[in-house]
DNA sequence: TCGAATGATTCGCA
DNA sequence: TGCGAATCATTCGA
């Protein structure tokens, strides 16, 4: 329980003004008036007295000398160490300590309290709350993506290597081809990595002590001003978007290095090298044997590269090339073509006989027309 | 070393 | 956005 629910809670039931307090005019009007009505003029004659003074000022002089047990409740003026003297509290006149106190303890101060509470909820939050509901910053929501792709931020689970992975596979060599690299790229994004955890658990930790510092802040000056719990929230979400700018600086300065390191990376992958034979082999065996539309498919493309070990956009520019190239000079390929028409119909026969010897017959392309066979000129 | 082969890139177009 | 076409850059074999 926080110090102000605690006065809250430990001043109901008390008695009222304390003894000290109580001249008879306050007696006769008690008497007179509803109970109700004396409280409020008497809580505002108390506060009226006490803004006499500014709120710094007696901050200043009272501080030094309160206790939590003070606030706690307890409706003897005397205290707190300040019984005996006629001064108390570095100077401060008794009769001061005694109009606080009482108006700490008045039963009516929740009320007040809360009524001003209220107020600034009206007021200030109207003003303020339109700013709170921000949707997710969408360079955030970027950042974040980008980070979690690379690996650098979310659980570590072969992030790094995956990218490097990915980037060796793109480059179109096996995986021992590119081991050096692959093994530099995992090395320094490791790097990168354990640099932004580190900033970004500094940056957290500092976050966190500093909304601490503020929250006990706020609460100490609860005692002498209206805050409410809901004030205080709102403080610490301003506290939360200026530490999350900051780590958005962070974010954009770990993407820059990753993009860097990986620039560096896919320089190397410009480096050409040609596929193995095996996939120059399947992605001709799917041209030749779809010669009347060589147009894969994008699942026909990612089943392709799979086969192959490539990226769909080297298998795209595989067909780009190689479309252009046969047209250019189908004479020349002729023989390939031949060569793997042989082949598709030979594999769909072995296929077909494996089936059972079913009734329907296997059809070498996807169009179901028979594989082409060309003439030496380049016609069917 | 040179030329062919080949993967990648760029640009214009529909 | 996908394609054709031109071109670049690299690899490979004679």
């Amino acid at each position: 329980m926080d110090d102000q629910t605690r006065m809250m809670t430990g001043l109901t039931g008390l008695g009222g003004l304390p003894q000290a307090d109580v001249d008879p005019d306050s007696v006769r009007k008690q008497q007179s008036l509803g109970q109700p009505q004396q409280d409020i003029g008497d809580i505002l004659q108390q506060i009226m007295a006490i803004t006499d003074e500014s709120l710094d000022e007696a901050q200043a002089r009272c501080w030094p000398e309160e206790s939590p047990a003070h606030w706690g409740g307890s409706d003897d003026p005397t205290e707190g160490g300040r019984a005996g003297g006629g001064m108390a509290g570095g100077g401060l006149p008794l009769n001061f300590q005694h109009r606080k106190h009482a108006l700490n303890c008045h039963r009516m101060k929740p009320a007040l309290f809360s009524v001003l509470c209220e107020i600034k909820e009206k007021t200030v939050l109207s003003i303020r709350g339109v700013q709170e509901e921000d949707p997710p910053d969408p360079q955030i929501m970027r950042l974040d993506n980008m980070l979690l792709a690379e690996g650098v931020s979310g659980p570590e689970k072969g992030g790094g290597s995956a990218a490097a992975a990915a980037a060796a596979a793109a480059a179109g060599g096996s995986p021992t081809d590119s081991s050096i690299e692959h093994s530099d790229y995992r090395a320094k994004l490791a790097q990168i990595r354990q640099i932004y955890h580190s900033e970004l658990e500094k940056y957290e930790q500092a976050c966190s002590e500093f909304t601490n510092h503020v929250m006990n802040l706020l609460r100490e000056q609860s005692r002498t001003r209206p805050i409410s719990p809901k004030e205080i929230e709102r403080m610490v979400a301003i506290i939360h978007r200026k530490f999350s700018s900051i780590q958005m600086q962070l974010k954009q300065s770990t993407c820059e290095a990753v993009m860097i390191l990986r620039s560096r990376f896919l320089d190397a992958r410009r480096k050409r090298r040609n596929f193995n034979k095996q996939a120059t082999e399947v992605l001709n065996e799917y041209f030749y044997s779809h010669l009347s539309n060589p147009y894969p498919s994008e699942e026909a493309k990612e089943e392709l590269a799979k086969k192959c070990g490539i990226t769909v956009s080297q298998v795209s520019n595989w067909f780009g090339n190689k479309r252009i190239r046969y047209k250019k000079n189908i004479g020349k390929f002729q023989e390939e073509a031949n060569l793997y028409a042989v082949k598709t119909a030979v594999d769909a026969a072995n296929v077909s006989a494996q089936a059972s010897q079913a009734n329907s017959p296997a059809t070498p392309n996807s169009g179901g027309y028979p594989a082409p066979c060309y003439t030496p000129d380049g016609r069917l």
